[in-house]
DNA sequence: CGGCAGCTTGATTCAGATCAACGAGAGTGG
DNA sequence: CCACTCTCGTTGATCTGAATCAAGCTGCCG
């Protein structure tokens, strides 16, 4: 780990194999809501962590090119994954919330194909990416369960890539609010339709594909307009309705698309 | 389907289950690649597929929102899948080459999040989606293989995001030029630097976040400067070193990030 | 032959970048 | 306690990469 920022460094506890964890709560739940697993499974699961670590802001979980042993899911806190251009242009590919991991490329692939930082004080829960591996392949549900959350977050990708390819500011900056919403929703961080947002202008625009300046007045516009209510920190979406219509947004791709696959049970505790 | 052009509608047989087709041969390749497969797999994996069609150029061969029964193997031809905005822009979210496959994701997902159509005439072989995951469930080999492409296929993304998100026109369509020639060297259509290129101006344009116009002044622009030789239909990638370099190109992201993961064997035939 | 799709080029406009400056708050050190 | 610095947000002025508008060109197909 690196840190950009100032703050203490927390170092990571390596794991220890042969200690069972109870499996991280809100990544168990994301788990369990795609398939059910029986105890051998969740307790095979537990093996695979380590215990939970506080990070702080500006932190790198993982670099582009390193090897990849290990993950993380963030069980508290914002991170993104980011790629960085040789003269400092940073586009940021995804926002991490809680429940969501970093490194489960790692089950299949050897070497990070980006970087991932904190943007808040982080709770993250360090888990062995082969031992996840070993596990998949032991473990048909759990097998299914990956692709199907790689299947969400390529989903993801797609719509932001029309977003920065097809949309104009106006159009990024609502859906990327939606976006945040709704998924801060889906893990009970948000409740009305406003949401605490701890990213600068400088992350927004670097995920959005746009200036800081640009976010900066895009984000004012909407505000005159009374759509949003934005002041630093938080974002509240007014008008949802005419957010939607601006950014034709279609919660659908969050939703994993329909129904969830066939499968056996339905979701547990 | 549906056809965009004029050209004749070619019907597709369905399925019959009770036939053991060859596996396809492209795709075959790029599936053993990835892992050795048994007799019996490949035996299994035979049933899924019907026969070769050949479909004109033009032709949706999966759309957004329906119901998703099969996916096709593109074993000659170019094609793209793609998302479209309302008001009619359209981003182009990959380019399919032979060995390529639209609707994987079929086997997990319900309902095609994006749409899909040929861009030339185009050999496919239509797959039936169930059968396929049906088929992933009882062979772990075959699993990981689709897991693996599908991980390449973010890796993809993730590089088109960066591109759109934080490149210029002119970064942008060296990145693109070599993106695909890499991809056509990995399956025997390009051998030095130069290949054909069978897209309009307007399709480039769809990819890469420009407009029809913009795109052919920065092709003009390469040209005159003499890292490419552009002519509708066909490109060359005159000044390798150069273009890698406006481009910042790694092609590891395409060799799937380094050595293929642990697994028993090597390709077969 | 006409019509169409794609390519090319010039002229003009505009969305968004860049440059520049300032203010507010937070942390640091004396 | 204050001065200093840093990061972040805000706003104005200016510039520019790329879009749009417009027109003519080519080759192909019916």
């Amino acid at each position: 780990m690196r840190q950009h920022g100032g703050g203490v460094g927390a170092g990571l506890r390596t794991f220890d194999g042969s200690v069972v964890r109870p499996i991280p709560t809100r990544f168990a739940r994301r788990i369990a809501a795609l398939r059910a697993l029986s105890p051998e499974e969740r307790h095979a699961l537990g093996t695979a962590f380590a215990p939970a670590t506080v990070v702080p802001p500006g932190t790198d979980l993982m670099v582009e090119g390193d090897s990849l042993t290990y993950g993380y899911i963030v069980e508290e806190g914002w991170a993104c994954g980011y790629r960085l251009l040789n003269d400092g242009r940073r586009q940021i590919l995804n926002f991490v919330l809680p429940g969501d991991c970093i490194g489960v490329s790692a089950a299949v692939i050897r070497t990070a194909d980006h970087s991932a930082c904190t943007l808040t004080p982080c709770r993250v829960i360090p888990f062995s990416a082969p031992r996840l591996a070993e596990l998949q392949r032991g473990c048909p549900q759990l097998g299914e369960a990956f692709a199907w959350s790689t299947r969400l977050e390529l989903a993801m990708l797609q719509e932001r890539l029309v977003n920065l390819g097809r949309r104009t500011a106006r159009e990024r900056v609502a859906h990327l609010i939606l976006e945040l919403l709704h998924r801060l929703r889906l893990v009970g961080l948000a409740d009305g339709t406003a949401f605490e947002l701890p990213l600068t202008q400088g992350a927004l625009g670097d995920a959005l594909g746009l200036s800081i300046v640009h976010v900066n007045r895009t984000l004012r516009r909407l505000n005159n307009e009374g759509v949003i209510r934005y002041r630093p920190g938080v974002v509240a979406a007014i008008d949802l309705p005419a957010l939607a219509r601006i950014a034709e947004f279609d919660e659908d791709y969050l939703h994993q698309a329909g129904s969830p696959p066939p499968t056996n049970g339905a979701a547990t505790g």
